[in-house]
DNA sequence: ATTCAAGAGACTCTTTTTGTCCGATTTAAA
DNA sequence: TTTAAATCGGACAAAAAGAGTCTCTTGAAT
């Protein structure tokens, strides 16, 4: 019950694009050196954002990564779940389609509504969400 | 980002004490066989929930478990805690008490908040509230 | 005594996670 | 037009987690 490194480091990749000016690209290695996220790694997160739709990249000298759409426009869950795949608590009624918990499945009922908590946290915050508080934070006068 | 079918077991195994009547217990033979869960598996998992003063073992011939406690006041979380630790999205408060992410956490908070979801759908679900809810669904005509 | 059950721990097998490495491809610039 | 810089793709690998199994020990009832 966790969420991955992958999907955390594609969060904070994606921060820093939100946070160049418009039309801008960064690249793997930058982020990586900034972000402090093994390089290799993160290319490999970069892939699945842009197999995605979620970053645009520009292959070549002088290429890089850009968001393929405004950060106001990106949640925080789309980028999880393009790294992740879906978020799915209860499985039985997608592993089968005939739940196999003895008596009914009130559990699958709760771990429904487990996850729909999770993902309205997640879909609740975009990317600008996110880097705006993060300036709020750092704007305080007194160390983190 | 699943709930590990440790758990998943568990929450059943508890049910079915549940069921009970008061005092009476099960044996981990009866309870695989009734729930199709592996019998030394569960059995694990109910070590794990004896431990945790969950449920009350009672050893040698006719033993068996009974619930620590009303299954009023049991929630579904403290089963799933119980074996699978605690629930913690966010790390890097627990990992190290410096943050690592660049320019303060604004990713930790949201995770917290994600966190939270789950654990208030779950803390908010006793064991007596799943099986009324069971019993809810089979007294239904129509079949699962 | 014997038998029935839980307790404890070592062990195994598989899958997922967290990466690394390398060659291919694309593009800008010298 | 070569060369250097960057992504793309896939294979590979080590470590951790997940899902069980097996065996021996301990405790209680008959």
């Amino acid at each position: 019950m966790q969420i991955t490194r992958a999907a955390e480091y594609g969060v904070l990749g994606m921060m820093r694009l939100a946070r160049l000016r418009d039309g801008a690209t960064a690249m793997i290695d930058e982020i990586s050196r900034t972000e402090k996220i093994p390089k290799s790694f993160l290319g490999k997160i970069f892939q699945e954002l842009g197999r995605a739709g979620l970053v645009r990249s520009i292959r070549g000298a002088r290429g890089g990564f850009a968001l393929a759409r405004d950060a106001s426009a990106i949640t925080v869950l789309e980028v999880i779940e393009a790294i992740e795949g879906k978020i799915v608590f209860q499985r039985c009624r997608l592993d089968k389609p005939d739940c196999e918990h003895v008596g009914g499945c009130a559990l699958c009922g709760l771990f429904e509504r487990a996850q729909d908590g999770v993902k309205d946290a997640l879909t609740g915050t975009t990317l600008r969400d996110l880097i705006r508080q993060q300036d709020r934070v750092d704007a305080l006068p007194r160390a983190h």
